[in-house]
RNA sequence: UGCGGGGUGGAGCAGUUGGUAGCUCGUCGGGCUCAUAACCCGAAGGCCAUAGGUUCAAGUCCUAUCCCCGCUACCA
């Protein structure tokens, strides 16, 4: 590792679809700028590299929802992105775009390499085409009636009434969303990059040079090398992103996974001359700070790309972190299930670092975690505060109280006092490899330890009872605890670096490279600090209970968004109507259909017949309390095997607004076989 | 169903290459009073999901099973 003279980090594009929020920063942003600024402390160069990605259809989906233009879309999110970033002090480099003009050139120069080197494939396929907007569909800009539940409202990718997953050529009567009108099959040509080529490189480079990596990222590559790579199309029929600039694809351009990691080469073209030397000396060495959604895209595709091209460096890590989850559930953008950056910096200003401490202690670095407000607030209350905040406090108001806030000089030092140095010097070993290895989350903790051995010192030493006796004992006891203070500013400044500047200017110190921590004479005898505020505040509960409160609206604001009854559908003719044969009947017999979530095979009593009918109800109905139960069926459904077991009629369900089902059935009991109509 | 991740004291999490099971909070008891009613010490509480196996030694490695989460399939 010592043998790269730099380190590039990436840390993976947001979406300019939505503001950034706490599950972007736990797993990606914090980790990063933790790393970026120990090793810049350490003098080593650094390159910390960020910026949107603003191409994609959800983009061109939402303008068009709004009213507005794509470039107005990502405007505003660019904005409140980046703005929330500088706020929130994530040390970037450079803060790019990929609608910067500098992207499109290098996406471009990128594409045209290794489309001249011939290492794409060509194929054509059909797909549907807006005679009237001239332009091929997206699968998200047809509409039509889902084959599953005939909802009329389906999206080619997805029908949200039934929630399954489509193809547009599945959908009944499609229309295209931008015209209205039904669009024709057109032929139309894409080129591919055959990721089944670089496989056995890809095996070689990873599973075999760096099983190093963390399990999450080592395991999903594993996975999709063993499952075997297809050949991946690189371009869209779509006006929105960087143009194939080649002859004969106008309407087509890059696909954004093809286009957005490039973004990181881009935004160091815009940061600097010398980018070559960031991405093609060998001496470099590459990180990629990403969410485990990115994963193959950073350790297969993006490395295929590199590799195709020839000239770049391959990433030597990629710590990925797992999600975090928010009060029990995932967070979710469109939900609006999430706390964003850029309202907390609102409501919680001068607490950047306390989140910052808070994201970092709890880190998903190997599996989910939940943030929940109550936990921010114990460990800002019981750890910042009482740990942290409180040495530091305690140490400069005995040092105001006894000497005027001089440094007082150390007389001979007893072991203990060189004992608790020399825990200095080690916890740095601790926090070095922790960081080296990128457990952020263990770091931290090893710096908390600085603190917590300082609170110790003083509790053991009793500063405030030996001034009565030993006077010169005393100074020596002070200058230990404001040495420990001094190490402080330096452990803590990459994962605190508001509060250590704040600490910083209490001690009256410069700010000091990491090579310093460890040293016992920081702050020479004579030193004059200043009058100590408060490094953290305690957070009353009153405010958390109104952050629970705000989640709590929002939960509901969502469940009255859901509440809204579903349009109502086409007229049919009573003829249509009498054609469906509905009756009651009663279960008889209920049981779950082996190895599924939600199958349940019930037997009915008819009326007319005893008959099976599989049921996606086993998460709501407990298959022995069913028995009995009366419900109706509609009885002439054609038949169709599930999962193995020939389904012969449906149960009619109501669907509750949290999406849970019931059953449908008369207010008393009736005669089996009697007919709904 | 396939793949990935995970199952560790009341809660939330660590446990790196196998070598006495840790941390924070909470609980109980004690000490201290410089400090933001903070700090320090001590105690209770765990067959480390389960069953086998490898080993002098397994939370850690191997096999099987169960459960949870994500993506995936099933919701007539």
């Amino acid at each position: 590792m010592s043998s790269f003279k730099r380190t590039l980090i990436t840390s993976a594009l947001p979406y300019a679809n939505g503001p950034v929020h706490i599950g972007h920063l736990a797993g990606v942003y914090v980790p990063a700028d933790i790393y970026a600024r120990y090793l810049r402390m350490k003098g080593e160069e650094v390159a910390f590299i960020g910026g949107s990605d603003e191409h994609g259809v959800p983009i061109t989906l939402k303008a068009k929802n709004e009213g507005i233009s794509p470039q107005d879309v990502v405007d505003k999110y660019h904005g409140i992105i980046k703005d929330a970033f500088k706020r929130f002090g994530i040390s970037f480099d450079v803060y790019s775009r990929t609608s910067a003009k500098v992207h499109h050139e290098t996406a471009s120069e990128f594409f045209k390499k290794l489309y001249n080197e011939g290492k794409f494939i060509e194929k054509t396929s059909e797909q549907y085409y807006d005679e009237e907007a001239k332009q091929f569909l997206a699968d998200r800009y047809i509409s039509g009636t889902c084959p599953k539940c005939g909802n009329e409202k389906a999206y080619g990718d997805q029908c949200e009434a039934c929630g399954s997953t489509l193809n547009a050529t599945d959908l009944g009567n499609p229309k295209s969303t931008l015209s209205g009108n039904p669009p024709v099959m057109r032929e139309t040509k894409h080129w591919y990059l055959p990721l089944e080529q670089y496989e056995p490189w890809l095996k070689a480079w990873i599973l075999e040079g760096h099983k190093e990596w963390k399990s999450n990222v080592y395991g999903q590559c594993k996975s999709w090398l063993d499952g075997g790579l297809n050949a991946r199309a690189v371009t869209r029929d779509l006006d929105w992103g960087v143009p194939v600039p080649i002859d004969g694809a106008d309407g087509k351009v890059l696909y954004v996974w093809f286009d957005a990691p490039i973004g990181y080469i881009s935004a160091t073209k815009e940061w600097t001359p010398e980018w070559e030397k960031w991405w093609k000396d060998p001496e470099t060495r590459m990180l990629h700070f990403i969410g485990k959604d990115n994963i193959v895209f950073h350790c297969i595709i993006f490395p295929s790309m590199l590799k195709a091209e020839g000239t770049y460096n391959l990433p030597e890590n990629v710590p990925a972190n797992e999600f975090l989850n928010l009060e029990g559930d995932k967070i979710s953008t469109s939900r609006n299930w999430a706390v964003w950056l850029h309202e907390y910096l609102d409501e919680f200003p001068g607490k950047e670092d306390v989140l910052k401490y808070v994201l970092t202690a709890n880190a998903p670095e190997t599996k989910d975690n939940d943030f929940t407000w109550k936990d921010f607030q114990a460990r800002n209350n019981n750890e910042l505060v009482a740990i942290l905040g409180n040495f530091v406090n305690r140490a400069l108001v005995l040092a105001q109280n006894y000497y005027n806030g001089v440094v007082p000089a150390a007389g001979k030092l007893l072991d203990v006092d060189k004992q608790t140095l020399a825990q200095i010097v080690s916890l740095k070993a601790d926090v070095e490899k922790s960081l080296d290895t990128f457990r952020f989350r263990e770091a931290l903790k090893n710096a908390m330890d600085m603190a917590r051995l300082g609170n110790k010192y003083l509790a053991d030493m009793e500063p405030w009872k030996v001034v009565k006796t030993d006077q010169e004992r005393v100074k020596t006891i002070m200058n230990t605890c404001l040495q420990i203070a001094a190490n402080l500013t330096i452990v803590f400044a990459p994962f605190l670096p508001f509060t250590m500047n704040k600490l910083r200017g209490f001690l009256n110190m410069e700010r000091l490279d990491w090579s310093e921590l460890g040293r016992s004479d920081l702050l020479l005898a004579g030193h004059q600090t200043n009058k100590p505020e408060l490094l953290f505040e305690k957070i009353e509960d009153a405010v958390i209970e109104a952050q629970v409160q705000k989640l709590l609206n929002t939960k509901k604001a969502n469940e009255m968004a859901v509440v809204e009854a579903a349009p109502q559908k086409p007229n049919c003719s009573y003829d249509d109507f009498t054609k469906m044969d509905i009756r009651t009947g009663t279960i008889i017999a209920a049981e779950k259909v082996a190895k599924t979530k939600k199958l349940l095979k019930l037997t009915i009593d008819t009326g007319i017949d005893q008959r099976t009918v599989v049921s996606g109800i086993a998460e709501y109905y407990d298959p022995e309390k069913i028995i009995g139960q009366q419900v109706c069926v509609l009885v002439n459904l054609e038949p169709r095997e599930l999962r193995g077991i020939l389904s012969q009629g449906m149960i009619l369900m109501a669907e509750d607004a949290d999406g849970s089902l019931k059953f449908v059935s008369p207010s008393t009991v009736v005669k089996n076989g009697s007919e709904v109509r």
